[in-house]
DNA sequence: ACTTAATTAGGAATTATTCCTAATAATAAT
DNA sequence: ATTATTATTAGGAATAATTCCTAATTAAGT
């Protein structure tokens, strides 16, 4: 959290109760919210914080590398969690897990060689039922 | 394409002219079209085919696993290809390139078993600039 | 040809996201 | 501490992709 704060005060941005409440639940939660959680979540503490203050928080950040933001179903989910990683959508209740994956660099070394693009950023998302879901089906 | 015309009319679907179109443009193109560049194109041929037509029919397709949707800034783009591969998605101009890789399969074994989840599908993007666009850039 | 039930066109409704602007407040300077 | 500067915010309007709705059409079986 610290350092977070401290990056985006180096880089001149302004350290606001939104941001700070925003930062600090993704860094404290497993989820992987969409913007409009968040903004029920924070709203709790901050009842005047607006959705697209979430959103233009969200962005920063993602500009700052430190969320990660993935697509699913048609709405944006974030994470603090920037390494390489899989995230596993459960397609019954939303949830998303993360599979640190350690061979996912390799692939990306392989594809980048094949299709001459200059690789920036990946996304590896499979999709399924949690185990929750799934004992729930039978 | 017959093979498709056939699964769908033996699970009781109607050829029509307009899924017709639809799924030869899919086979026909290496691009991996939005369901707005898919209506723009088919409409040359058939002025009178609807947006929300062209999208029931790329969900009928999805879900019989002849077509492949892949979330991209905001939008659907879908592609026939439909084996594990990964997608390249240039930032800059837009393109989505393929390349195949074996592996995948393996990570998705292993994500698998550590997350407990029973896996469906998956979806492999990387994202930077295509050779094309990194060559302008300098 | 006739029947009937699936499909379509067309547009309205919905939903996530972005945009806009006056008011607010974090920071730097005094 | 106060003040000045300017980034940031709240709130709602605008936008864009997708889904929904319904009367009219039409593919396919008889």
């Amino acid at each position: 959290m610290e350092q977070i704060v401290a990056s985006l005060r180096d880089e001149g941005f302004r350290i606001t109760p939104q941001r700070m409440a925003i930062v600090d639940y993704l860094l404290k939660t497993e989820d992987h919210p969409s913007a409009d959680h968040i903004h029920k979540v924070v709203r709790k503490r901050y009842p005047m914080i607006s959705l697209s203050t979430v959103y233009k928080t969200l962005y920063l950040l993602k500009e700052k590398n430190l969320v990660n933001e993935i697509e699913v179903e048609g709405e944006s989910r974030f994470d603090a969690h920037t390494d390489d990683h899989i995230n596993i959508v459960c397609i019954k209740c939303g949830k998303i897990d993360d599979v640190d994956e350690e061979t996912l660099k390799d692939i990306q070394v392989k594809a980048a060689k094949k299709s001459k693009y200059l690789i920036l950023k990946s996304s590896f998302e499979l999709h399924g039922y949690c185990s929750s879901c799934k004992s729930k089906m039978k």
